[in-house]
DNA sequence: ATCTGGCACTCGCGGTAGTCGAGTGCCAAC
DNA sequence: GTTGGCACTCGACTACCGCGAGTGCCAGAT
């Protein structure tokens, strides 16, 4: 995890590590390079600005700290941030009145599953003052329930799967010329017969079997042509996960001094349109299920070198899976960032569980 | 519409105008103010700079032009730019590869009804460098077809309601304990049968039975409280149109050159979070139904001074309604952004068309 | 051995001064 | 009414300079 930082010398003692914390304290909320005098003053330190700037030395040469040019007080490097996030920073819980706050918030839209990971997004973008992200929960395999079709004027039908927890998914879907209503019930009907219950996979399977139905049986034929859409549908669904990633507050990402320039600003929202590596790191994160964070350029895209992210996944293992995170300058307020993290993933968690239970 | 310009003089003569037009044809592209020499150079006007310069002052004097400064170029005023988007330009109609291009991305999603104004603010984006914005065609009135209640677990349900043109709307619904799926189908049995075919407002009126009914009867009770849960949801349907409003390409904006300062550019982000004026606006263009164009201070909300918005209703005035438009700076390449605009919503008319017939 | 005070050095930042040139407005002549 | 000429304006760009925060190093104190 610790990605090869500090080949060198032996580890840090607890005084450089004090130091290290509060450079990185310092400069996560000031946003300007920390010199040795305003450490020893504001920070308490025991020693002289001297020995701190020893220290910082043997901090650069570690390779955790850095500096602008000669002149300038020292920046933390990724490594550094990664060393606080690791071993440093105390996490810093959510305060129960912003907890009440959000449990208040979630409980007004506690039916509308649909609105669950928006809301995760935008209370989180709050709560961090940073750009929040959520996708939906996404069932691992998804089973239908039941297949509906409903005709809409005359030449269109509308084809509905229910799948498990009361998802739903809808097309449309052109009828032949006289298809009645009778000959949508029958089909629905049969559809049902072979295929309600079961997974997509399994749907696929059975269907095949009317592939050999009599080519000038209407009811065969639209029951098999309901049956590929809706095996189209059903795969769309299983990619399109991340396509559903829903974001908000990058407005306070952009308030941030660093990205002043809009022009690294703009690279970001590339990141952030360009969902493939959103994609790959929720693949990563399933895995081992647990909070993770991304610093600068561990993360791998250009575009998100001088961006973190702090990203947890939500819901059942087996069953539905999705995931929350935080979005911000490298310079993130780590401690609260992760806290808050942390709790509105739990708070997810519930709530998914809630629909299995 | 021409909104008290030209309060001074006469017309413009051919002259005039022909030179006004070259000024923005040139400003638009370049980004730069234009000078008299410049337009000699490069529109083939038959006159001096010195005449032109005449000309210029002229135009200022109409309050059509601006000066940012004694010694700079002329800029187009909001004010010039409504005389030329009315008076000058040419629309510039889609190119026939364009067009195609378009249409084949649309047959891609034939059948995906919800993913239509989604692909409407893309294409918008990429065809005219702009950001794209467009809002589902939202039913007029929603009538309902059907209801659905699928159990979940032992605690929950999911209400489905299937509305005309086969929309969807789905909320959880918490069971009292012990109810079985008998239940369940016996009260959608009753919803339906008092409530299919008929629009929400009927609905509200026809629920209203229920509420008389005996306190101790596990199906009344479920039927009552099903309803309620149901007309909850079509209040916050019929709200929420805005609410999904989708805009793509808000990159194309970051890179205009007025918004490298980054502080303009939050401002416009600021007004596209908060759909208030978005909603206001689609009030009003519903009303006589045609494209519209809202340059600059025109727009009402100050965070929205220095963006142009072209803005075009599809649908039927009737029964469902939604906008495309495009969203970009004062500068915006007017003739092609109103061309793509109109064969947007044309094409998005087809589409909705479509589907009541 | 380690810390400290002192000191020379570096270098970005902010302000001032000077130059350049595109563009203007005006005017006298055509 | 149009044109060439001309003085003038003013932002953009460059160069320069002084300030000061911050560093690295060293010799002496603890």
């Amino acid at each position: 995890m610790t990605r090869g930082i500090r080949r060198s010398s032996g580890p840090l003692d607890q005084r450089a590590q004090a130091v290290l914390r509060a450079v990185i304290d310092e400069y996560i909320t000031s946003a300007v390079p920390v010199g040795s005098q305003l450490l020893v003053e504001r920070y308490r330190l025991q020693v002289s600005s001297a020995t701190v700037r020893a220290i910082l030395a043997e901090l650069e040469a570690e390779g955790l700290l850095s500096h602008p040019h000669t002149s300038a007080g020292r920046v933390p490097t990724d490594a550094g941030y990664r060393f606080y996030v690791e071993s440093l920073m105390g996490e810093v819980p959510l305060s129960a009145i912003e907890q009440l706050t959000i449990r208040h918030q979630f409980g007004q839209v506690e039916f509308a599953t649909d609105q669950w990971f928006r809301l995760a997004a935008t209370t989180l973008a709050s709560a961090t003052h940073s750009a929040g992200i959520a996708t939906p929960a996404k069932p691992r395999a998804a089973q239908i329930r039941r297949f509906e079709l409903i005709s809409i004027g005359d030449r269109m039908a509308s084809l509905i799967i229910v799948l498990n927890e009361g998802t739903l998914k809808q097309t449309l879907f052109a009828l032949a010329p006289g298809t009645s209503d009778a000959d949508l019930e029958e089909a629905v009907r049969r559809l049902n017969a072979s295929c309600a219950g079961r997974s997509a996979a399994d749907v696929a399977e059975h269907l095949r079997w009317f592939d050999h139905a009599p080519p000038d049986d209407a009811i065969f034929t639209l029951v098999r042509r309901a049956g590929d859409r809706a095996l189209r549908l059903l795969r769309e669904f299983d990619a399109a996960s991340v396509e559903q990633l829903f974001s908000d507050g990058l407005l306070n990402v952009m308030a941030a001094p660093e990205f002043a320039s809009s022009e690294k600003l703009r690279r970001v929202f590339e990141a952030l349109e360009n969902r493939a590596y959103f994609a790959e790191l929720f693949d990563t994160v399933t895995v081992d299920g647990g909070l993770r964070v991304y610093i600068g350029r561990e993360n791998r895209p250009d575009e998100m070198a001088d961006v973190s992210l702090v990203l947890a996944p939500y819901g059942r293992p087996g069953a539905a899976v999705g995931f929350v995170g935080v979005l911000g300058p490298t310079r993130l307020r780590y401690p609260q960032a992760i806290g808050t993290v942390r709790f509105v993933s739990g708070l997810m968690n519930d709530l998914v569980d809630h629909l299995y239970t």
